[in-house]
This record gives C-alpha cells, structure tokens and sequence, in this order.
RNA sequence: UCCACAGUAGCUCAGUGGUAGAGCAAUCGGCUGUUAACCGAUGGGUCGCAGGUUCGAAUCCUGCCUGUGGAGCCA
C-alpha cells in the first residue's frame, strides 16, 4: 500500500511502500540505517542483514545522500525513534541515484547554503521554517476570513510610492515609467470604502540597501484596512490576529518547533492584550535605560526598539509617534496635533518590528495640507482624495511583515531563512 | 553609502616569513541499534585577483573583487 510519512501511525504492523529521498545513512556489516524523508516528514528506515535479499541490503549499504527511491517495509512503532515509529525495510526500488550532493551532514557557511538554497530548503529545519510559515499563513487567511474581511489584491506595478521615502525598483510599463509596489495600502483604503473590512496578501519591494537580519529586498505584507474602525478599533484588531497566529502554530506545527529547539514557553503566554506605551514614554524609558543617543522627536533605531521590547514577555505597542516622521496619510490625535494616531508593534527577544500602522486621514482640508507639505503631485493622488471627496468616514489600518513574523515565532535569526528564495542585496541567484 | 571582520582541498577550518595541514564529504575495507554513528586506508590545492617588499610570501604592504555582521531606511 501507497502512503506518506506522515501517514505510517495509521499503518502499524501494515507493509507499506513510500517514496522517499535519503536524507543520511549509517549501517555496519549486519545492519543499516536510512534516514528517509518524502516531504511530509522524516522516518528511519531498518535494514537488516539476514531479513533481506542481499542485493537489497548491498543497495542500501551503497545509496548515496539524496537518491530517490520507493521504500518497502512493515510500519513498527519504536521508542528509540524520535517520530515514534520505524520501518523494517524490505524491498528498495532505486528511482535515481543522486552523485556527489553538495550539502554533507557537518556544517556549512551561509554564502555556501544561500548558493544551493534550492537543495538547503531540503533539510530538516529548513523544511520546519517552511510548515511554519505555511501555517502563519493558513491562520491570517483563516482569522481574517473568520472576522469578515474580503481578500483585495492590490496592483504590483505602481505609478507612484505611498509614502515618498523609500527608493522603489524602477521600471517601465511601455512609454511611462512604472514601479514595482512598496505597499497597498492607499490602494486597500479605496478597497474599504467598497468593502468595508478588507485584507490584502502579497509581495512588496524595497530598493534599499540595506543589509540586516530583519530586512529583505523582497517580502510578503499583510495588510488589513477597515472603515469605520478608529486607532483603538485596529490595535484590538492587531493584538487579537497576532495572538491567534501564534497559538495556531503552537498548536499545530509541535514537531518543527521542537526541530526548531524553539522555547515554547516564550510563546505560550502571547495572548491579546499587548502592552501599550507612547512615543513619549518610550523616549523616557530610553534615557533612564542610558540611551543619550535619542531626543524626542528622533525615530528610534534597532537598539532603541529592542530595549524597549526587553522590557516585555509579549509584543508591545509603540503609540503616538511625532508627526513629522510618519508618513503623510496618518491621522494627527485631535487633542495633541504634534503626534499621529499610530503604532508600531515590537516582537520580542530583539526580532524588532512586525508591524506598522495608524489611523488615516479622513479630512479632505488636511490631506490637501499634507500633499503641499510633502510637494505631492495633486493629478497622481487625485484618486486618493475622492476617497475623502466622496463620503469619507474614520478608518485604519496596519501592515504584518511576513518574514519578520515567521523569524520571531520559530526562532530564527535571520529573516532569509524564512522565505523560499530570499532576494537580498547582492543576491538573486537562485 | 558608511563602519568592522573574513576569503587556504567539494564543505568547515588550522597554519602569522622557511617542505600545504586536520575533520567531514568521496572511494575501498571493517563493525547487528546507529542518531552529525564509529575504526583503518586512499585520492584530493591557481592559499580570492593584481601588483609590491624579501634570498624566500598563504603569512608583510597597496589596490581591487566577493562575502559576513551592523548602521541608516523600513515590515
């Protein structure tokens, strides 16, 4: 019988035949021990001298790391086994035989592993980041479908930036010159003023050179917009999608955690709400901390953010951040006009920030102000004011970084190893 | 763009002015419960590139290239 191995506990004491790819071997003169591996997880197949044909067991005396073969034996459950069971191989059929792979069990440098990334993705915490990020994914759609947004899919090649700041990859879309998009939201704003609670999902690029754990060239965002929900409205929203990410992997993805070595505990209690201070009170907090380096009115760095983090078990909130260095659209509090209705969220243990994001401006008057301040051409944002010339209500919204949130929950250092192809500075190969 | 560090066998690294080394991988042999298995043997080199100092350079100097970590920017 065909099964996977994932499959096999329904198979105790059953002869059954997988596909597999030989992820390592040992074996002595009498015995041999293959680490298989079929994409739906590892298992340890036995082969036993005496059992077996010989031409078999020379077969498995000689396969080399990464041939591809079918796999015929009994299911046995076994407590030396860190899957719990086995399988007393049988028969081995040899698909392909794979010479000289390049990835060997001892260690290896980053540049070598980036290089051969199509074949790293093979191994075994490579596989558990990719089952985790396929939940964090599963589980947005599943939250957001659950809350009643619809899915908007904003355009990829774009006339213009959101926010003017950062540098965009250029390109041209027949005579005019084109974009490649940074962000959706203005785009997502129009969606809910038709659909009211929307969500977009999908790849966003940076032309910035910058070279750190936390960024990437190329990354997923996802990014909610609601109408009729104010800045408290979208923190609650924030905390509560964030909680139910986290406890879906818990829940779900026990074995790539434990490959992972993450500790569980950090994540167990990361439960909605979240801790919530100003822009204020962090400058504060940073010059208590030792922190000569930052005066109110200065966006923090890297160090900043994690310091204030190491001050929490959860993700924190950083609200009311100066106007002057956020982006344009944010909305100002009415009763303080120096500081905008926003907030970061900071991950723990130093991941830094997985999201961004704010109430935005819905005064027709104000938002022509800011496109003067920031010389904004009023032809190319004349579609995002209708949204204030015609039946403009209160509304927010944030922005997740994929990757950043796949690093902080299975505990990786750095943010490429939680995309399949990661595109980086200097890197587009492979 | 700036700062710091690195580049020696397929891979990970040692070698800091005097004969190019180890472990893993590969190949051959041994071993009946291995978990990065272990033990023995064999093959394997443009010491990133270019120039300079020196009797002699992997080693010292200069320039360049590539990579890594970080800063800025942000998710």
């Amino acid at each position: 019988m065909k099964t996977t191995i994932a499959e096999v506990g329904k198979h105790v004491g059953q002869e059954v035949t997988v596909g597999a790819w030989l992820a390592n071997k040992r074996s002595s003169g009498k015995i041999a021990f293959l680490q298989l591996r079929d994409g739906t997880g590892f298992i340890q197949g036995v082969v036993p001298k005496n059992d077996v044909e010989e031409e078999t067991f020379q077969l498995a005396k000689d396969v080399t790391q990464e041939s591809s073969l079918y796999v015929t034996g009994v299911v046995r459950e076994d407590e030396r086994s860190p899957s719990g069971y086995e399988l007393t191989v049988s028969k081995l059929e040899l698909i392909h035989e794979a010479v000289d792979y390049p990835i060997t069990p001892k260690e290896h440098g980053t540049e070598f592993l980036m290089d051969h990334r199509h074949l790293w993705l093979r191994s075994r915490k490579q596989h558990a980041i990719m089952k985790i990020r396929n939940e964090i994914i599963r589980a947005t759609y599943e939250f957001f479908n659950n809350e009643g947004y619809v899915k908007v899919d904003p355009p990829i090649l774009t006339a213009n930036s959101a926010e003017g700041t950062t540098n965009l990859f250029h390109t041209t879309y027949f005579d005019e010159d084109a974009f490649l998009s940074q962000s959706g939201q203005l785009y997502m704003e129009a969606a809910a003023m038709a659909l009211g609670k929307v969500f977009s999902f999908g790849p966003t690029f940076r032309a910035e050179k910058s070279k750190t754990r936390r960024h990437l060239i190329e990354f997923w965002m996802i990014e909610p917009e609601m109408a009729f929900m104010d800045h408290e409205d979208s923190l609650k929203v924030q905390e509560e999608y964030v909680s139910h990410v986290v406890q879906s992997v818990l829940n779900n993805c026990t074995q790539e955690l434990d490959v992972l070595e993450r500790d569980r505990s950090k994540l167990e209690n990361i439960q909605a709400p979240f801790p919530r201070i100003t822009y204020d009170e962090a400058v504060e907090l940073l010059h208590k901390e030792g922190f000569d380096d930052i005066e109110w009115g200065e966006d923090f760095g890297a160090p900043h953010e994690t310091a204030i983090a190491e001050k929490y078990d959860k993700p924190v909130f950083i609200t009311h951040y100066p106007t002057d260095i956020k982006a344009f659209y944010m909305k100002p509090d009415p009763e303080r006009e120096e500081v905008v209705l926003c907030a970061d969220l900071i991950a723990p243990e130093g991941y830094g920030e997985i999201i961004g994001g704010s109430e935005r401006i819905d005064d027709e008057e104000l938002l022509k102000q800011r496109y003067d301040e920031h010389n904004l051409s009023e032809e190319a944002y004349k579609w995002y004011m209708d949204l204030r010339t015609y039946g403009s209500v209160p509304h927010s919204g944030f922005g997740l970084g994929l990757e950043r949130t796949v690093a902080w929950i299975a505990g990786v250092e750095h943010v490429r190893e939680t995309i399949p192809f990661p595109r980086l500075l200097n890197r587009l190969y492979p």
